[in-house]
DNA sequence: CATGAATGAGGATTCATTCAT
DNA sequence: TATGAATGAATCCTCATTCAT
């Protein structure tokens, strides 16, 4: 009585993973519901309970699995060159690490971590282990960062300044620049940056605009390299 | 069955208004239950909808009492001197909102946006109001905050920077950080910054750390200010 | 703190009753809420239980109260005359029932019979006692009919007929036709009887359509008198 | 927790939608509860909304389901010869359509149409569609018998009366009877008719009691045919 | 594997009713 | 009398989850 024959190499489980991970990205785990995910992954109702044993084990699966292959590609840091000038090499990171973030998947994990982020459980909750996993990769990038960072203030090419604070800052931006230019005003709001967007981009819908990720890089890079003062 | 006559001397739309904010904050709006809020604010379930048309309503009502108040002090921007030098207005500036944004009340705000700022629905959902509001806020400040740098840029005192960039990295680094500082790990996810907190303050309770909005003001203008290179 | 000075002269309890009434009328007994009530009859909702026990209370009352003056008018039959005519004598009661049931009051009281007359609970419900007050009085009414007819029948100026169900047939037929004239759409499906008020009048709102009680009455009586063979 | 597997043999669809019939035709829209309802039908409160979108939903999918069986058999006009002697030819007529409501599911739609015409809002509600669908049907049936009789009248076999009026009288009355025989005391008030059936029969239960449809027909058909005078 | 029917707990909302003032 | 706040039970509906097929 299997409906869908399921061209043997299609596989549901994965169907159900992605459409999960969007679903979730885009109402958060409460608003999400399995029913919806079925839809959107186009299989029944019933067949999630097949692959999961739950919603929320639905959750920490689509997260690891996705946030397995972004966070995987993501040792930017590790490949600084220590004698290319901070400048360039911060360009350099900052550029890799926006492209990876550009795919649509990695996409949807921000979004999930958005989400999680915005959490706030007396006792942690079903996503606990979600969070703790965010927590980690992201611990490990800025200390990686701040690691090089440490390193070129050593050489004495840095102003000596809070290498850890620098770094949170720098990534936090990136992060923050790119979720606006991807999504347009919604966001925004979040950050507090408001028309940036609609000065370089106008999408806003999910067709995937081309960000220039090198050109945003850059301008962080500088800012965070000169400051503004003349 | 009028069971309590309410202690004349309390209001309870207050009373379930602040503890909407708190649950909402918390939980997001799927995620929180009226009678969560009814709890917390501890009134019986059915007296919010004497108060309210809906959940819905709630919020909205919930969003709007705190933002007004709170939004309404931060015309921080327009207080600043054009002649002062740059690098201490800023930390003006920032101190001001990462002090009024310190109040609990402001946090939860701060949380109920964060929700809305993940929220991702095809046609804006019913919080669409709220996400409106806080776009125009947050717009008006980056924009005040823009034609103070576009104005010190004109006296010559500014590099030539992206304005609307700067402007938009150093409120989106104010709100990161101090969101960081004072709720620890479950923010840190979201912006990638992670060990931060751990190193100043651990505080994760309720309990309102104090936090030094002076310094943490003072080291994002001098970042910003000077950039990092030697 | 009585908001409503009430001018003394004005009975609340009687603002209630005929609001009540309409209420009822409307919606039905489950359909109507206390508020609604209370709304329409300009008081506050609570006080209504000022004055009645209960919802259930409060429909008895209504019901009661009208009906008394409605019914308490409408002995017309005993003052048929044995002697006149029997078409004449027909039209003559006909026209006076039909002119007693259009006072907005008595309409009022037909609607809540309807409602009345649908209802079908094992029990009986809190409603048994409206309908047996009902059931007497119609049963009163057809009686009065039935026995004049059956005098009519022992004069010799009747064929042999069951006087029970001429009695019947004639009575729900002129009550049929009088709201049929008077609300239009609605009633007709009800009674399967659709367009005549189409040709004879076309008032459906409430500001009381005058209806040409003697014109109804005198075709009835034609038609039950003569039959409509050739 | 799928319990019972639904003795494969029965269509829970079904039993649904005739409890529902019943229910509503007993209680009325806003006395029925979707509780009782499923409670009837021997199904879980949640199955309902598995086949049905809403409460309104639902009644509206009893409805029409029997209202078309029910109507679909009532085309009785049309059959009807017109070399027949008039009386005769209603006598078949009314007969045929007695026996078509006799059956336990048409006196529950007669039921729920009952409350549909005693429901009057302003707007029409959300059972609109149910009381346009009868007011069509109705209307249908009057239009049909009217036109029987314009042809009678056309070949001389009638009195010049109102066509339509006696159609109308003819429907009204047939429905009357028939539903004060078979439910007793609650229907007699609806129609001020109320001792016709403690003489000739006294259920008041559901258990179908046998209604001699013929004779009611004949005595019907009597009546308005030649009328009582002698 | 896959389906879809079925379940029951829980969530938002309404409503009759009560009571201090 | 009259008000309006307060209560809690009941109602409609949703949803995660299960299970026979």
């Amino acid at each position: 009585m299997a409906r869908k024959p399921a061209i043997p190499g299609v596989d549901r489980r994965q169907q159900i993973l992605e459409a999960a991970l969007e679903v979730f990205a885009e109402q958060g785990f409460d608003g999400a519901t399995t029913k919806d995910i079925a839809a959107r992954a186009e299989v029944t109702h019933g067949l999630i309970y097949f692959y999961f044993d739950s919603k929320e084990d639905l959750y920490l699966a689509a997260f690891e699995h996705e946030a397995e292959s972004v966070f995987n590609q993501e040792d930017f840091a590790d490949e600084i060159d220590d004698d290319t000038p901070v400048e360039q090499a911060l360009t350099a990171m900052l550029t890799r690490m926006l492209t990876v973030l550009s795919s649509p998947r990695a996409q949807h994990l921000l979004g999930v971590m958005m989400h999680l982020a915005a959490h706030r459980e007396r006792d942690g909750g079903p996503l606990r282990e979600c969070k703790a996993y965010m927590a980690a990769r992201t611990t490990h990038l800025t200390d990686q960062l701040r690691q090089y960072l440490d390193r070129q203030l050593a050489m004495g090419r840095l102003r000596v300044v809070d290498t850890q604070l620098v770094a949170t800052l720098l990534l936090g931006s990136a992060m923050t620049l790119y979720r606006i230019k991807r999504y347009g005003v919604a966001d925004k709001s979040a950050l507090m940056a408001a028309n940036v967007q609609r000065r370089e981009h106008s999408e806003a819908d999910d067709t995937a605009p081309t960000v220039d990720c090198g050109a945003i890089a850059a301008r962080i890079a500088d800012t965070f390299a000169h400051g503004m003062l003349a």
